[in-house]
RNA sequence: GGCCCGUUCGUCUAUCGGUUAGGACGCCAGGUUUUCAACCUGGAAAGAGGGGUUCGACUCCCCUACGGGCUGCCA
């Protein structure tokens, strides 16, 4: 069969795991994982002023909370910048780099009156053919890469179809500074190469980009890696992704309590499709994701679905790794997590909540009633105006609701015998114990129970065990 | 400025020359419900514009408009 499937995620630690960028791991998880592949993590600190330990490590806690995992250990850039320097040198003794003595100066004069005058910008260097004996003794030099001026480069690209870049604008790009640092696009076709990347997916700004990486790969004689350039995430507005649209960072995404299968559910769907599957699991994803279902164009971050997806991905997962998410979820913002008890309880009654929680906080907010410490008290007020059913649901039911255990069994037994006793239905009960702990911040969610309870499944049954058929 | 990419309901998308242009989210209406939510039923809602090619274009080609990207000794 095919060899085997390197990806690679590639981002800059200059501040936070970027939404597009978590979508980004994604993609390039999922092709790999889905094949049984290798997804390796190249950390692009090249940048000494803006990249940052912490950033690096944002970026590790956001690919961690999503469950991108990847192997081996992260690999930083900047750590190999003697290899991205014998590649330069290495070009330069066969003939396919030179040595230029422009200085920036001069190039950039060049730039500014080729520009008020209309013309290219691209810098055409003078010492492109030059031979070693007109070199400038002793002087200050950039390696630049031999561009072919005439012709085209053709990106055989997975998502964007064949993109023909002409020669001429193609300029002979800096390997090497001339402070003899290496130049990003080296770094990183030496990088990908080195580390026997198959598929480079990632963003589509880096299109254009891929022309010059392509001369790299040339020049070396090295087998080019498949690329599949995503289009980019756009905020509601449809303009590009900034701080104005709020939420950026992944962990943004965590903190408003998003569980994480649901992020990876909706950040596929945003770019990628397979027929019209909405919601599916990562077993699925990564059954079904391929380069062939990827759009061309940038897609809107929408939250109303997010929401929606996220809501049934909790109402999927399991009474226990809701459990221990939740649990997670308050520790990562900074609240304390339940103790034993009322985690059990959480537990216990998880069964009639998450089908109605779309993220964690609003689960939290759901089990207010089970989660209030007891006994619960109706507000004097509430209480002066009941009417009798109240009256001996707040007597008789309320106590033994605040002792009890929430399991379904359990509570169903209460409710049932209650009903019973009072000849109504069960579906009934959930007005009057409104009534009954009317101003209570932990009300709402006891008619979420009663109802879901009573509705989906066993109301039937509940009514009919309680009006005796 | 030059070059490159994109454009189907409000949003995410299906369609890969022939469909009443489908689904999902959201929205609206009705039902159920002694709150909300959930749930059920129904509804409104799309091929940017203009030229071609073709018996037939959302689908192929060109132009325009709009959006985005690249054009650094940034990454």
């Amino acid at each position: 069969m095919c060899s085997q499937v390197v990806t690679r995620f590639a981002p800059s630690p200059t501040g936070f795991l970027h939404i597009g960028g978590a979508r980004t791991a994604l993609f390039n998880w999922l092709y790999a994982r889905g094949r049984g592949g290798t997804f390796l993590l190249r950390i692009e600190d090249t940048d000494h002023v803006r990249s940052t330990r912490q950033a690096t490590h944002a970026i590790l806690d956001g690919l961690a909370w999503l469950g991108l995992d990847h192997d081996g250990e992260a690999i930083s850039q900047a750590a190999r910048a003697d290899r991205h320097r014998e590649v330069a040198y290495q070009l330069l003794a066969i003939g396919q780099a030179y040595k230029c003595f422009s200085t920036q100066d001069e190039i950039e004069t060049f730039r500014d009156t080729a520009r008020a005058e209309g013309r290219s910008t691209l810098f055409r260097s003078p010492w492109r053919d030059a031979t070693p004996d007109q070199h400038p003794e002793g002087a200050a030099y950039v390696i630049r890469i031999k561009a072919p001026r005439d012709g085209a480069v053709t990106i055989p690209d997975a998502v964007q179809g064949e993109v023909a870049i002409r020669g001429d604008q193609l300029d002979d790009m800096i390997l090497l500074r001339g402070d003899g640092s290496p130049v990003y696009m080296l770094a990183v076709a030496v990088d990908d190469h080195d580390m026997g990347v198959t598929h480079v997916i990632r963003g589509d700004d880096h299109l254009n980009n891929a022309a010059r990486q392509m001369l790299i790969y040339r020049a070396m004689g090295w087998p080019l890696p498949v690329y599949a350039h995503i289009p980019l995430i756009h905020g509601p507005d449809g303009k590009k992704l900034s701080k104005r649209h709020g939420a950026l960072g992944v962990e943004n995404y965590r903190e408003m309590g998003y569980p994480a299968a649901g992020m990876r559910n909706y950040l596929a769907r945003l770019g990628w499709s397979h027929g019209d599957d909405e919601v599916f699991t990562d077993a699925q994803a990564l059954e079904w994701f391929d380069l062939s279902g990827i759009g061309k164009s940038p897609a809107r971050l929408d939250f109303k679905k997010l929401d929606n997806i996220c809501g049934q991905h909790i109402a999927m997962m399991g009474d226990a790794a809701l459990r221990r998410e939740l649990q997670d979820f308050l520790v990562a913002t900074g609240q304390d997590p339940l103790d034993e008890r009322k985690a059990e309880l959480l537990e216990h009654g998880m069964y009639c909540l998450k089908e109605r929680a779309k993220t964690f906080p609003e689960l939290i907010d759901k089990a207010e009633f089970i989660l209030t410490d007891r006994p619960i008290e109706p507000e004097p007020r509430a209480a002066a105006q009941l009417d009798n059913v109240s009256r001996s649901i707040l007597n008789e039911l309320t106590p033994q609701l605040q002792t009890a255990k929430w399991t379904r069994e359990e509570l169903e037994t209460v409710m049932t015998k209650f009903s019973d006793d009072h000849g109504m239905k069960f579906g009934k009960l959930a007005g009057p114990l409104r009534a009954a702990l009317a101003g209570r911040s932990a009300t709402p969610s006891v008619f979420d129970m009663m109802l879901v309870l009573g509705r989906n499944e066993s109301i039937a049954r509940l009514d009919d065990a309680a009006c005796g058929g």
